[in-house]
DNA sequence: GTACAAATAAAAATCATTTTCATTTGATCG
DNA sequence: CGATCAAATGAAAATGATTTTTATTTGTAC
């Protein structure tokens, strides 16, 4: 994710080309983890200056809103953001040790759950399907949670 | 869901039997919808006499833990609980307008997604899935939303 | 009944997130 | 290029769900 791609994806939303959200994209586009939004903001205070935390939730809420990036829900009640290069799947294995994301390749949203609502005339708007777990890098025998982040 | 089923649930857990936690387990057992810990707060405190909020929260999240009751999560970074009679399926449809719960009868998570896990050494811990949408009561011409709490 | 660990009340603290409002900045158009 | 205006932002404060703390009360087992 370089400035240019930032750009277009700015572009074709119709949002104001800044550097705030060039950063932020940027950030999350280079960075192979799921961070909060402190975490953006720290990271990318060090090169924008004067960016304010309100700022970044906003322009985090617009990416998501946008589907541009993934908001990522943990038990800590804290919310994640995670920029998947990948636009075409929408299943995520997270893993709670080292917070890298994996794609899930298959779609797991079974038929059967939309069939059941549909049936009764309800109508789907969302859902959320997030595996949790522990990669295979730490589970290893000898780093469990060496790359632990923070 | 009675006194006695809730006391033999306690047992089991290895809980002390308390007033305050049988009108928990009462309210959501007899409760067709998702509360959140306020509004589960709210309708008890007219029967049991002073009950704390913080303690309303450390009962659900205890019954969270052992699995009695069901965490539902929400865009608006509150937390619901909702009590399932149905121990045995653990996928559910809510309706984000009359708040109902529905089960979903087909386990929906499929196998691609643990074998993608587990082929690359991983584990899985929990996961998340969790159907939004509007109910076949709400989503009917003259009812809109119209049964909505709150 | 007694003793002790568990449960609770009450009040305050925590802290991620949002709001407000004044100021600045990017995009558009001449 | 400069003017214009809506959009974007900074700064500070507010919000509000949830948690912590500590002293007191209450189940439970013996």
């Amino acid at each position: 994710m370089d400035k240019e791609q930032g750009r277009a994806i700015l572009k074709r939303l119709k949002l104001k080309v800044t550097p705030k959200r060039l950063e932020i994209m940027s950030c999350l586009g280079n960075e192979p983890l799921y961070l909060s939004a402190d975490e953006v903001w720290q990271r990318i205070k060090l090169r924008v200056a004067s960016i304010g935390l309100p700022t970044v939730y906003r322009i985090l809420d617009e990416l998501v809103a946008a589907g541009v990036i993934t908001r990522i829900f943990l038990a800590d009640r804290k919310q994640y953001y995670f920029l998947c290069a990948n636009q075409e799947h929408h299943y995520h294995f997270v893993c709670e040790s080292c917070r890298r994301v994996e794609d899930l390749e298959q779609c797991v949203f079974g038929e059967g759950a939309l069939e059941t609502v549909q049936r009764s005339g309800g109508h789907v708007t969302s859902h959320i399907l997030q595996i949790n777990g522990v990669c295979g890098v730490c589970s290893g025998p000898h780093q469990e949670a060496l790359c632990r982040t923070s």
